[in-house]
RNA sequence: GGGCGCUUGGCUCAGUUGGUCAGAGCGCCUGGUUUACACCCAGGAUGUCGCAGGUUCAAAUCCUGCAGCGCCCA
């Protein structure tokens, strides 16, 4: 047959594109008819539609292809479910910006306009994000791609909220929540970012009102917003505070407001802390609204939805920013003389997770889901182990979180995202939940019903993904198939976002856990260790990598990277490294295509040694990737098959079969072939998860083969021709120890490549590897560079003898040394050595080791010392025999 | 304040259940136009596995304390 031809370069532009198009119209991202093997499946994380994908969504869809592709190839009827999410706070912040830059305000467009608006800009989006997807090679089944605004997820949610509103879990309070004003919507308590600011400690006197004899004029409290004590309503003291029990009943005069407040006793109150007096401002502040409710207190909400001071606060600080009044306020203090002084503390501020503006405890009425009782069952799943974490410590995370839930806010004031299905009656003021738009109040009749203004939390609909995604609520065949899923690979910082929340909900709605295991990865972060972003320009574009590198680099830098404990450190140039190893793979393939011309393939070829020591190794290399992708280690599945395929196969395998393909015997020759063409396409098979592009198009050139590789069944142990043989591996081991003997002492002492060198071998007493050696005597000549290998029983005179582990290594070069260098090596080794047979002595002496260690470590240890002092004594030979 | 994690060759990190596991990639040094690959080949150097104790016949690996760094939750 002809040769066929490979680039010169590895050109992952040349056919990714293509590729992927062709298995795409081929129809193998979608799972296979139901074949008795248990489906695998995973959902994807919804990429925010109108987002842009960052190095973090390269490493978490690059990581799911290759467990995708490897449970594809082992014949599991495999589905990845793709899409997108809403991100309401997200793409409404991106549309009212595009809209703000052409002098349009959300509020003159109209609610309809505005949402139509928001629509177009995520159709427009979504083909960007999908486009990326495909780029970087995700084999998911698009025709089961699904959006969080989907007409069928809709009606998830919509359920969702009904059936929790009906079994109580869904309630709607005024309550304090995290309020965004720049965002101006709620937010979610873990949507609140904390950290540590250098702020103030401002003490601040209140004058007591006609206090009693013994009391005191004034009372000292500490504040770091002294702003808020605008909506001051009592000041706190704890009940066994001695200090305080004369201020019982008393009130005191609030500045600036000018109210009078009263004193109240409450454990909340921290005696140690500053004076041990507390301002209490229930509206703007979580634990105040506590005391507040415990006491009675009045509560006085000096904010704007806006962030700004409203018309409960004296006219002059009206409309200011409560931060920005606090000067002022403090100023006024200061001229009254109840300013004392101020301290510098650092203090933990709440920011908004999308616009990080600072955060302001704010009272209104809002949407919440009782979460103790989802919580519960969420944490019983996980005790009774039908949930596992990878790596297992995120479990201690996830049973903190719930065991410490809070009511979840859900709703938002936004005008994108899941309509609340809650409508209140203008006549008799009840709210119906529905699930269907009612026509009339049930209550009274009335037809005077608006909805409610307000959308719900983007994650209330993300957390019924697993389910939602397949059909849920409907009974759907894909529901039945698919569900539970099988893994959830995603960022840890979503955990509770997220994962715990599907876990509730998964249970709650379909009694299931909704995935068996979840595998959690960790951030990717620049070579600084600092979080990649679009302010710091630090961000590596996965696109951008792409295309300079192709995808294939992508994924496999990244596995090999993976790591499950650090964050995953990373820069450009790094990419390299995969770039390097699908190079690799296509030279290596060329070569062996290149070796076609003018060959025939044989029915049923013999093997040789390396052939069977290739497979050997193969064999070894598929059990270790699969047991690492059994525990989502990717960067051990990775290395397994990079230093099975550059330094078995490459290295060694392709160089002993030169000797092959350079025979003069074409019958040879076309055996030799035939097995290259096997062990090639089945090496492509075992790589094809890490690199699945560059191994399909070399796949497609293969004489011989057929189908897809893409749909080739996963190398797996033959017991046959691949026994896995460790006799085998061990002889080779042999071979290549001698090998490198050679090529050691020719480099040390600069031994041309091209001088031939005469090399004799003697095996020791006892020495299993013998006949292997032996028989692959022009394996040794071709790789050592020797003009002949003989095989002795005794030292010949006159060579360099080179101590191997069972056999002696001569050399015909002893004018081509420095003998003093030489002897100064062997010398420094002989040392080392005799050192080892010591120590090793030395513990087997010891008898509280023979008796307490197993007995194939005593055994082994006997063995060593056995093969160190054979060396030894072998280097001291020589050592003598050099003087 | 509570919890979790990290500290291993110049850099970034592996090291599953304690017994050659002291490793990888990059970087570095020496030598190579062996017609697959210089995105390469051959050879080589570099680590008291943060510090101090302890358990054990045996510890990078388990325990305790300390130091430094990071994250999460309050």
């Amino acid at each position: 047959m002809k040769a066929v031809e490979l680039a010169k370069a590895y050109d992952p532009r040349e056919f990714e594109d293509r590729i992927y198009q062709s298995w795409l119209a081929e129809g193998h991202f979608q799972p296979v008819a139901p074949n008795g093997k248990k489906p695998f499946v995973m959902v994807m994380p919804p990429p925010n539609v109108t987002g842009v994908l960052h190095m973090g969504h390269g490493l978490n869809n690059s990581m799911p292809d290759i467990l995708i592709r490897f449970h594809r190839m082992c014949g599991e009827p495999t589905l990845w479910v793709p899409g997108t999410d809403h991100a309401g706070i997200a793409t409404q912040h991106v549309v009212e910006k595009k809209l703000r830059a052409q002098g349009i305000d959300r509020r003159e467009l109209g609610r309809e306009k505005f949402v139509e608006e928001t629509w177009k800009v995520a159709n427009e989006h979504h083909d960007v994000i999908k486009t990326q997807l495909e780029k970087i090679g995700s084999s998911c089944d698009w025709e089961r791609e699904r959006f969080t605004l989907d007409e069928g997820l809709s009606k998830a949610v919509r359920d969702v909220f009904v059936t929790l509103y009906e079994r109580g879990l869904v309630y709607k309070g005024e309550y304090l929540v995290n309020w965004c004003p720049s965002c101006g919507t709620a937010l979610s308590d873990d949507e609140v970012e904390h950290t540590d600011e250098s702020g103030g400690m401002y003490h601040i006197r209140y004058p007591v009102v006609d206090p009693a004899p013994g009391c005191p004029e004034y009372v000292e409290i500490a504040t770091t917003r002294p702003e808020t004590l605008l909506g001051d309503t009592a000041v706190a003291y704890h009940p066994d505070d001695e200090r305080y029990q004369n201020l019982a009943g008393a009130t005191v005069r609030l500045p600036l407001a000018d109210r009078v407040i009263p004193m109240v006793a409450d454990a909340y109150v921290d005696r140690e802390f500053g004076t041990g007096l507390v301002k209490i401002t229930p509206a703007h502040d979580p634990n105040d609204f506590e005391v507040g409710r415990r006491h009675n207190l009045p509560l006085v909400n000096i904010l704007a939805p806006d962030g700004t001071l409203n018309d409960n606060v004296p006219e002059k600080y009206r409309g200011m920013k409560a931060r920005d009044a606090r000067e002022l306020v403090v100023a006024d203090l200061e001229a009254l003389g109840l300013f004392i002084r101020k301290e510098a503390v650092t203090h933990a501020v709440g920011h908004c997770y999308r616009c990080h503006t600072i955060v302001e405890p704010y009272l209104s009425k809002q949407w919440f889901v009782k979460m103790r009782p989802l919580a519960d069952k969420a944490l019983a799943a996980w005790r009774n182990g039908e949930v596992k974490f990878y790596p297992q410590r995120w479990e201690n995370t996830y049973e903190n979180w719930l065991t410490n839930i809070r009511d979840w806010c859900i709703s938002r004031q936004l005008w994108w995202g899941h309509r609340i299905p809650a409508w209140h009656c203008a006549h008799c003021g009840k709210t119906v939940v529905a699930r269907e738009e009612p026509l009339e109040c049930p209550f009274c009749k009335s037809t005077e019903l608006t909805q409610d203004e307000d959308v719900l939390d983007t994650w209330f609909s993300s957390w019924l993904w697993p389910f939602s995604t397949l059909g849920w609520p409907q009974e759907t065949a894909d529901l039945r198939k698919f569900y539970p899923t099988t893994t959830l690979l995603t960022g840890f910082d979503i955990i509770f976002f997220w994962v715990a929340r599907m876990i509730m909900a998964g249970l709650e709605f379909t009694g299931q856990v909704p995935f068996r295991d979840v595998c959690m990865t960790t951030l990717v972060r620049d070579k600084q260790g600092r979080k990649m972003s679009k302010s710091l320009g630090n961000g590596i574009d996965p696109l951008e990598i792409v295309n300079e590198y192709g995808a294939d680099a992508l994924k496999f830098t990244l596995a090999f990277l993976y790591t499950s404990t650090q964050d995953i450190l990373i820069n450009k140039d790094d990419f390299k490294l995969g770039s390097k190893f699908a190079n690799k793979i296509w030279n290596a393939s060329r070569y062996i295509l290149m070796n076609l011309e003018g060959r025939e393939l044989v029915a049923d070829p013999s093997y040789s040694d390396a052939d069977r020591w290739i497979q050997a190794r193969l064999n070894a290399a598929a059990a270790q990737v699969r047991e690492a992708l059994a525990s989502y280690r990717f960067n051990d599945a990775a290395g397994a098959v990079y230093e099975y395929f550059w330094n078995d196969f490459c290295d060694w395998y392709l160089e002993v079969t030169k000797l092959s393909t350079h025979s003069d015997s074409n019958a040879e020759k076309d055996r030799a072939v035939t097995v290259l063409i096997a062990v090639l396409a089945e090496s492509l098979a075992l790589l094809h998860p890490f690199l699945p592009f560059v191994t399909e198009e070399i796949y497609g050139k293969l004489p011989g083969v057929t189908g897809r590789l893409i749909a080739q069944p996963y190398p797996s142990y033959d017991a046959g021709r691949r026994a896995g043989d460790p006799e085998l591996l061990e002889r080779f081991a042999s071979l290549k120890e001698l090998v490198t003997l050679v090529r050691s002492l020719r480099s040390e002492f600069g031994i041309a490549p091209e001088k031939k060198l005469r090399v004799a071998v003697r095996f020791d007493e006892g020495f299993q590897g013998g006949a292997f050696v032996r028989r692959n005597a022009d394996h040794v000549s071709l790789l050592a560079g020797a003009s002949v290998v003989e095989f002795v029983d005794a030292k010949p005179d006159g060579v360099l003898a080179l101590a191997g582990r069972g056999f002696e290594a001569y050399v015909y070069a002893r004018e081509a040394v420095d003998v003093a260098q030489l002897a100064a090596r062997f010398q420094k080794e002989a040392v080392k050595e005799r050192q080892y047979v010591e120590r090793t002595a030395a513990k087997l002496a010891n008898e509280s080791f023979v008796a307490s260690a197993p007995a194939d470590v005593v055994q082994k240890e006997r063995q060593k010392l056995k093969d160190a002092e054979v060396r030894a004594a072998k280097l001291e030979k020589y050592l003598e025999d050099l003087a």
